[in-house]
DNA sequence: CGCCCCATGTAAGCAGTTACATGATTAC
DNA sequence: GTAATCATGTAACTGCTTACATGGGGCG
């Protein structure tokens, strides 16, 4: 049940929406959890069932009325608890890789495509938490509390994933282009 | 469906059973997918149905029979067909970045307790990863052929995923180990 | 005698994805 | 006007996990 847990975790640092909170997801907090709209308020509404929060009405002008949730002393307690319980490591999986296991199957210039396809999603990505720790971190030698030192250690896991996916995809891309000798696609000429 | 494709990927390389596949996805191809049996098993028996799959019923004497699984020639242009098709970055699931997102809740120790286990099963991956590699890819400046080139290239990922997670563990408790002043734990002298 | 390995499966339940639905406001 | 943003959900489906089940062989 590790979403519920992204779930307080994130609430614990601010109350909000579940609208807000899929944002949150989607943005800030997405270095270390995703989850779609839908997944968020089954979610929220299972967890307001079992006390682990609570919900306030706010009543809007304008534009549609929410709900607030923020975390009871209960799901506090349900947090620390599972802290404490040892996990084993996720397991890993991921479509690109097996795509490359089989990519004798194709063209290597095929193979090239979708690792440029994947080169790029990593490095937006990568674009973006350089951005929240430029943002939120700006002071390297700054001392941080507990809450944002923990913070900018999951930042920098998120930031260290995404380089070392683009070394990777650098060094295999470098690799076929030695061994099937194919030049680095220019810009074409006007 | 990507297991679907996993298991393509692994049984074009060499038909086997159920069981053998399980130990595989569990073993030297882990590093870019993980599966239960039950779920190999299902997902055998549907992609049997499919066509995409062959089975060959093996008689043994002294312990139970066994299903041989081969790709087939649609298994095979299925693979390809979605290798082609593009795919987004899988998403980032991790229990342990959302335990340090609030460590804050519990004391250092205690997080650094979970850190050093989740370090040490990084740790004994990455030994299991090195030893394929100098066992199935000994002499780094050999030529390899398209199939074994492409293997190799998602061993190095899974050793390059590894070390930046030792590295990132390190880096963590470092800091933690600076910030909270506690010294690294020794063994007890007898 | 108990436990692990081989080898295959069923069943129940939870997690995640895809598609559908509503309705007001604001920006181009 | 039409598209996007805010804000919430339901329903159906697929994928994954946990638990249960069977049964012979080998090891200590």
């Amino acid at each position: 049940m590790a979403l519920a847990h992204a779930i307080l975790a994130v609430l614990l640092e601010s109350p909000c929406s579940g609208y807000d909170l899929m944002k949150r997801f989607e943005g800030s907090v997405g270095f270390f959890w995703r989850a779609s709209h839908q997944q968020i308020y089954r979610e929220l509404g299972r967890m307001e069932k079992q006390g682990w929060l609570q919900a306030e009405l706010i009543q809007q002008e304008g534009r549609p009325n929410k709900k607030r949730y923020s975390v009871t002393e209960i799901g506090r307690d349900q947090l620390k608890e599972w802290i404490l319980t040892p996990v084993e490591v996720s397991p890993v999986r991921d479509d690109m890789l097996v795509k490359l296991y089989v990519g004798y199957l194709v063209s290597p210039e095929q193979i090239l495509e979708q690792l440029q396809h994947h080169q790029q999603q990593h490095h937006e990505r990568l674009q973006v938490y350089r951005q929240i720790e430029s943002c939120s971190f700006p002071d390297a030698s700054a001392v941080l509390s507990a809450t944002a030192l923990y913070q900018y250690q999951t930042l920098r896991y998120g930031i260290l994933y995404e380089t070392q996916w683009l070394a990777w995809c650098e060094e295999v891309i470098h690799t076929l282009r030695l061994t099937h000798q194919i030049s680095p696609q220019e810009a074409p000429d006007p």
